[in-house]
DNA sequence: ATTCTGACTTGCT
DNA sequence: AAGCAAGCCAGAA
């Protein structure tokens, strides 16, 4: 029963492991998500090292992945198809250290489905999880009076 | 309490 | 497109 209450870096970690492969999610989104923080307390957290999650799908504002693991994050891409924006012909280094990711089509778009998951660890982050046992559901929005 | 640091963002050149 | 400065948020020293 690890109903509890998250910390931080749990949070952080579950919802990167609930980005769909092909798609993904910049620092800042997921700070949105959790409402708490920002995108350098998320990067913060993914730096401590992988946890098994796909890492990859987490990206900068810009579409560029992690500061120096642009190689094998653009790998991952090429293996999931995720959609990569067009080098610029102009460039010289048209190679994986100058490939980003296509936000636009690329930034996953949550189902209401994904999105209830999503609020889900927002919530158990928050304050604390109510589900199961006691069966008290009022997992108060976080506004506060 | 104050300062520094960082898998970040935005706005301005 | 690229580089730079300032802003931002939390944890560590």
């Amino acid at each position: 029963m690890r109903e509890r209450a998250l910390d931080y870096e749990e949070a952080v970690l579950d919802i990167v492991s609930l980005i769909p492969a092909g798609r993904v999610l910049t620092y800042g989104d997921i700070a949105e998500i959790l409402e708490k923080g920002g995108p350098r307390q998320v990067g913060t957290v993914m730096s401590r090292g992988d946890a098994g999650v796909p890492w990859w799908r987490v990206l900068r504002a810009d579409g560029s992945p992690p500061q120096g693991l642009e190689a094998s994050a653009v790998e991952h891409y090429l293996e999931e198809s995720t959609a990569l924006r067009p080098v610029a012909n102009r460039s010289r280094r048209a190679d994986a250290r100058t490939r980003r990711v296509d936000l636009s089509k690329s930034r996953w778009d949550p189902a209401p489905a994904e999105q209830c998951a999503l609020q889900q660890v927002r919530a158990a982050l928050k304050n604390d999880v109510r589900i199961g046992a006691s069966g008290l559901s009022e997992a108060d929005d976080g506004v506060d009076p």
